[in-house]
DNA sequence: CCTACCGATCGGTAGG
DNA sequence: CCTACCGATCGGTAGG
């Protein structure tokens, strides 16, 4: 293996990035049907049948960079293997580095609700997306009560359909305020209200 | 005036609502960029230019389709002038007729998502539609408030803020569920959480 | 309201 | 990775 080679393939890797990125933050702009592979392309300094070399078509774009926000964000989120209370408050510290990250809110402000769409070539990634995210925030909320930090009257199942929800409305909000919201402190404020100790 | 001429007008006005459902839908399942005025105007049994007689351009036809809902909703959501606890549930009463109208929360799911961007036409329209919404609610929450029906440390600028966004996460999970979410039911359950009276 | 057209842009492919 | 092209579709206009 000589010099040349290793720098090909580190650069390659290194174009393949720099379209996830530049992906992400069009696909959050202008949705799915609305991005345009030459707008990318152009942002990365190459052609658009350059781009198609790395990802065959439009629609494996945009996988690639769904999956790509789940495996950074989602070691993020599960370091440390956080329960109950903790995990909960994991979730609001997402919030809080989200408000620093508006590429991030848009994509999947934008993407989720373009999915909901049947045809929708992200449609059963956010269907099964929420489906988790309900459910180990529901794990969360009954680890919380196990340990009877719980006020009395939240049910797990609800409680945690309301956190995510709370959380999508908020991001909306957000962006359209111009990030004048403050996402981490209502949230802060939500699940205190649930709990009977320091959150 | 003869028939012929009143029939005529009556015949326009009835095309021009017509235009108006059918451009609802589209906006709803293809967003603004995704929605073609061709499939439009064929669902309405015209051709393009026919439909750009009765509104001129795409944009148009968007900002005529949101002040058409606005009107018709906004005229069912204050009839009879609700305040306070009673504004509250007309706003969870909203919610559990949305779940009967799944065009009518795409719409607003997927507009607000993708008018999020500065350049988009509607984002001027959603950005001034968060802001009244929230003001509004903030009012109601005020009012219970003041009749002392409104738990201890709820404020009613950050209740209204969360209230809103609930009504928001929920419609997405609502339409990514295929109609299993129970909007109504859980924002019944928040809302009852912060007062002090059965609601 | 129609047909016929404009220039622009799209995702993807051919061939190198 | 490139240039050059394909067929399809877009919003809007001309002219009637």
């Amino acid at each position: 293996m000589t010099g040349d080679e290793r720098r090909g393939y580190a650069k390659g890797r290194a174009k393949r990035e720099e379209i996830l990125d530049q992906a992400m933050a069009m696909f959050g702009e202008a949705g799915y049907r609305g991005a345009s592979l030459r707008v990318i392309a152009n942002r990365c300094g190459i052609s658009h049948p350059g781009l198609l070399h790395h990802f065959p078509t439009k629609e494996s774009l945009l996988l690639a960079v769904l999956e790509h926000r789940d495996a950074v964000d989602g070691e993020w989120l599960e370091a440390g293997r956080p329960t109950g209370v903790d995990r909960l408050r994991r979730l609001v510290d997402l919030a809080a580095l989200n408000a620093q990250r508006r590429g991030i809110v848009e994509l999947f402000c934008v993407l989720s609700a373009e999915a909901t769409s049947a045809d929708h070539p992200a449609h059963a990634y956010f269907v099964e997306r929420y489906r988790t995210s309900v459910l180990t925030t529901r794990v969360s909320y009954t680890e919380a009560r196990d340990k009877g930090v719980l006020r009395e009257g939240i049910t797990p199942g609800a409680a945690a359909q309301q956190l995510i929800a709370l959380m999508d409305g908020l991001q909306t909000q957000w962006l359209l305020s111009g990030g004048a919201t403050d996402m981490a402190g209502v949230l802060r404020a939500h699940v205190q209200a649930q709990l009977t100790v320091p959150f």
